[in-house]
DNA sequence: GTGAAAGCGCTAACAC
DNA sequence: GTGTTAGCGCTTTCAC
């Protein structure tokens, strides 16, 4: 492996030389410049990021946690911290499971941003006592160590409900995601927020998990109880009542006709559905580009934007 | 941010100590190294990866650039070679679009795995005069600097259109991928082969980009220019497939009635569309597997194991 | 304009 | 069993 030394060989130079020569500095005339960096080529050097990042003690590198690679969702979310890190001189680095915790505690990156679950709040913590700064998505933690942004959950599923009820619907259930998530507790809270205040009774409450598989077996174990149904779903995200529409489709059910149903999040899929899928739209992202500038702020002792990500209420065939 | 210098202070010990302390040395008694530990512990310290893949000129990390996060596919191929490598004491990381480059050139991690064909072969070259092991997926590079691992497409393609033909199709159509890529132009062989094999002529040939999206627009340019329909679409794809599908079925076409369908991947959705999508099924979950023991292999510089990964016929109810 | 040298935070060889 | 020290490959200060 190349290193400083063997091109300061080969140009009959000094390391400091080509360090300078190579990181454009001007006091190198633009000749020598050329030279090394022609050399450097042609030895195929690069130098090496672990040296670097010991001597300037950074890394020009953001860690985002992630809990698996799959879910609509997640792609756009990086696809925005990409984006807006590159547009800044960033390099982004994905890692989930066992992967996360190692790049945390090596300190990989100038900073990290966590939408892993599985991370436990306190490893966080610990992590956090010599590693900042640390941006949380998916859960609020009140310890000044660590930095929370979040979706405003509950104000858009109390306006959706609101805009349930005002059609005319009586027996509201709600499919609940993974319980004790932030995501589902403060949807859930939005929802109830809106049924209490218009005086409703909630008709039901189902348990998925935030996949499609979930709200299939939702819908078969409605239809194999032959449980009442309810004339509307809102269900806590997208995929689950994606799996609840199909199936009760292909058991006979129509849609709108027989009940009402609702997502949250607007992943791709939901413009495909018959019928079109009324949902949450959230602009994955736009929030990346968000998340991403804070981080970025918070690198410099900078004022972050506190503001929660919003959602857009998009009605269209489902109810 | 604290080092190893802080906890030997607080230990009142020498560096090397604390270092062979957290590195479980044997020469360390328990008690001491407990000790250690759990000042260790309380300052929060772990040990700095810059640092040490400097010292160690290691980084138990290897690189996995794709070219976006989105895409049924990459999903169960990461998960496959996180899997395998987490088994082996390494750490996966994966990147995208300029990030990959920068993380190449830096030699952020022991190896790297490219599945990103907007990484320019040439490119890929200059990195590896100087880095290795690096598998290419994506493509064929013919250079002993960088290993390739690829899916037999050619053979599981000509076996679905000889399955094709048997079933007594006559009008066969082929629907392209990105033109190009190994995949499609691979996969397009192996349908080619089968055609000449038994003497059938193409009937059409449509030029998509491996999304839905281009499959939707295949079908609608179809539909809207009343050109002849082929009785068979042989995709490049399962998702410009169910693109197809999905489109002809809205404008009145039954399947496999009026003509039949397949894909290629399997993705998970091909298991719910209405017909069940026909596809090649590709293990992608065995084949990150694969890769990921393969990378090891190369990082000892033992001998890999050079077989194609295989693809498995799935006639189910599309044609 | 160029070079010598210190030092980033570790590991590990060597000395005691 | 513990400590001293060299050195990994860079960047950057300071001298010339």
């Amino acid at each position: 492996m190349a290193s400083i030394k063997d091109v300061a060989k080969a140009c009959g130079c000094s390391i400091s030389t080509v360090s300078y020569a190579l990181n454009n500095d001007k006091r190198i005339p633009e000749v020598t410049a050329k030279r090394i960096k022609s050399i450097a080529e042609e030895i195929g050097y690069f130098p090496s990021g672990a040296a670097r990042n010991l001597k300037k003690r950074n890394t020009k590198r953001i860690l985002v946690a992630i809990s698996n690679f799959g879910g609509p969702v997640y792609h756009e979310l990086l696809e925005g911290i990409h984006y807006q890190l590159q547009k800044n001189g960033y390099t982004m680095i994905v890692s989930t499971g066992a992967s996360s915790d190692t790049l945390l505690k090596e300190r990989s990156a100038d900073g990290a941003i966590i939408t892993d679950i599985n991370i436990a709040t306190e490893m966080l913590l610990q992590i956090a006592k010599n590693f900042r700064p640390i941006i949380v998505l998916d859960r609020r933690i009140e310890d000044e160590s660590v930095y929370n942004m979040t979706i405003n959950n509950q104000k858009a599923m109390y306006e959706l409900t609101k805009a349930v009820i005002k059609k005319g619907y009586k027996k509201i259930a709600y499919v609940h995601g993974v319980r004790d998530v932030f995501d589902n507790v403060t949807r859930y809270d939005g929802f109830n927020q809106a049924m209490k205040e218009q005086d409703m009774t909630v008709f039901n409450e189902y348990s998925g998990n935030f996949t499609k598989e979930s709200g299939v077996e939702i819908a078969l174990s409605i239809i194999q109880e032959q449980s009442p149904v309810p004339d509307m779903f809102i269900c806590s995200n997208d995929e689950m009542a994606i799996g609840i529409m199909e199936t009760m489709q292909n058991h006979g059910y129509s849609i709108p006709n027989d009940f009402g149903i609702s997502g949250f999040d607007d992943i791709e899929l939901a413009q495909y559905t018959t019928p079109l899928l009324s949902t949450v739209k959230i602009n994955h992202f736009e929030w990346g580009k968000s998340i991403a500038k804070n981080i970025l702020k918070l690198l410099n002792f900078e004022k972050t934007d506190i503001s929660q990500q919003k959602g857009e209420i998009m009605i269209r065939d489902s109810f």
